[in-house]
DNA sequence: TTGATTTAATAAGCAGGCTTATTATAAGTG
DNA sequence: CACTTATAATAAGCCTGCTTATTAAATCAA
């Protein structure tokens, strides 16, 4: 089962980056501009936590998309090592477009499967994640 | 439930990974060691098939497992070109350590859900999988 | 058999994900 | 205030995974 889970990830990352390829951005692209474009001005810790990614993964990829002129990080008043990033109106088409095709992507994933039987599969899955977090110490919620 | 996927997937590696780092050896080079116990003098390409990943991605992880003395490469009597994939004596230990750990990993993320839950879960994804497949062309099976 | 095509392995180069290290700034403490 | 510690961003370097390209050998076709 431990495969059959890895194997379904890999399977929908694959499509997604069949149906994105041609807009030039990779699935970690697209969940930065996903949650930017809901909570704008975040600082790069806080949003790498919130898509629980390494706050160096992150940079790479905030350096990949301000280059295409998709995302800009801008100074932030309160902290002078921080930088507050925002979506720039050329991201917003994108974004729009992006969204549209992960919803397409769910609902062909997800066909044929009744919604009980998807609550129940979200229901385990979540369960699974709990079985193997990082209990007490170690986790980024304790520090130590 | 795209994300849930994905998470659990990611909290798995990660479960591993933590579990591994200690032996010295990655998820995707412990697959590689334990399909070939399994089936020792594959060829790189049909290894590749059966792990789901491209040849060159095989080709490399072999490279770091081969240097450290844990897999080699033997000539194909049948063809100049490939190679046949064997484990090494010293690799045997480790992947009975592997094996075991996988095991350990596996009982505790699935703790709790009962095996027809489980059964649910692993119809569903297989399902999953089977509506985003690549359907007739450009699937490997079809070449095209 | 010669010539074209396919195939096995590998190289190059990029994106993501990680750990560890570095720099600058902020915050806490005596 | 001076000093220590913590934090935000980033650098370096490794492994995976991908696409595209290269080389040598196998296979197919005329």
């Amino acid at each position: 089962m431990l495969w059959e889970i890895a194997e379904t990830a890999t399977a929908l990352r694959r499509a997604f980056d069949r149906r994105a390829v041609s807009l030039g951005v990779t699935r970690p692209q697209w969940r930065v501009l996903a949650k930017l474009s809901r909570t704008p001005g975040m600082r790069q810790v806080e949003l790498a936590d919130h898509l629980d990614m390494e706050a160096i993964t992150l940079c790479r990829i905030v350096d990949r998309l301000a280059e295409a002129g998709l995302v800009e990080r801008q100074p932030d008043p309160q902290d002078r090592r921080a930088w507050k990033l925002v979506l720039t109106d050329k991201s917003k088409p994108l974004v729009k477009t992006l969204a549209a095709l992960a919803e397409d992507l769910a609902e062909e994933a997800f066909q044929g499967l009744p919604v009980e039987r998807r609550d129940a599969v979200r229901t385990a899955l979540a369960a699974i994640r709990d079985n193997v977090a990082v209990k007490c110490p170690r986790g980024k919620a304790f520090g130590q």
